[in-house]
DNA sequence: CTTGTGTGGTTGCATTATAAAACCAGATGC
DNA sequence: GCATCTGGTTTTATAATGCAACCACACAAG
């Protein structure tokens, strides 16, 4: 088979995780929705992505358990696209994005938006990685372990 | 044109990392070269993928400035793939996949290691985002504002 | 310097995904 | 009932992906 390699069974979570968001369209469809949007024509108008494209995605996300459909919410017969538990906890990775491209970018003047604090209209600060006690960790603080097995009570 | 469309004048900057790191391969590259991976062989053997692909992949890192090519650290006539600070500063994307997955992931026993402290071996927190004055922050207390138009001294 | 082997790719071909546009069914509006 | 809108599916063309084969160069042995 030559279809595209999945990462379903892989081991690594980073795999895994993109194996359901990696595609070039599912995290911008969260975004929208993460902003609200519901509707097929909406997203598609937002995003301006070919129907059958946005069809297959939003399929797949609902497969996946990150939006869920319902029925809309203005009475009409239609149905809606909303954010799960799942697809809200996202919002780290969108912002993790977000961060990268403002600091990095080669032209960041294009970026036509900035993430505020809500309460007080200020930016937010970058993300930040803590250890358990609480001090500031960057990458080369951390390092992998194999998962502990979860303890079975049969075995003692 | 049918081609894959492109993000890379899209004012929004999630679309605009995406479209540096936003398929398949490169984040898994890229979290390779996190651990220490600097060679060809050692990508498609780590990752287990064509070698044409890799090859793409790592051309198109190396003009988004996120790898640059070095000669060989042991002095053979080869060269290597190193992070530049850009390719570093994905750390913060790579840490939310994964606490997403660990979070989220249906079958989370699948998921072979876990992220620690490398002073107390112990897993680390959750990513934080915060406000200037330490607030933590969740989606809902965020907002997007348009970017302030940087000052220009000609017309003022 | 010739042969052999490993590294680091490129090329060719089959398959799959993506994109645009046409088409279509059911809901809605008049 | 007829036109139109919403929310898709189907059709068809192009681009990306994946595998395998091939190739160039570095390096080593004889």
């Amino acid at each position: 088979m030559v279809k595209r390699t999945s990462f379903e069974g892989d081991d690594c979570p980073i795999a895994r995780s993109l194996e359901q968001i990696g595609d070039w369209w599912s995290l911008l469809i969260i975004r929208e929705a993460l902003f609200g949007v519901r509707r097929f024509g909406e997203f598609q108008g937002k995003l301006g992505m070919a129907k059958n494209i946005l069809s297959a995605r939003l399929r797949a996300l609902v497969d996946h358990g990150i939006l869920a459909t319902a029925p809309a919410s203005d009475g009409s017969a239609y149905q809606e696209y909303v954010l799960t538990p799942k697809g809200r906890g996202t919002f780290p990775v969108l912002v993790a994005l977000r961060q990268w491209s403002e600091e990095f970018d080669d032209r960041p003047e294009e970026i036509a938006t900035i993430l505020v604090d809500r309460a007080k209209g200020r930016p937010v600060k970058k993300l930040e990685l803590r250890a358990e006690d609480g001090r500031l960790l960057g990458q080369g603080d951390t390092m992998l372990k194999p998962r502990p097995v979860p303890r079975r009570r049969s075995a003692g």
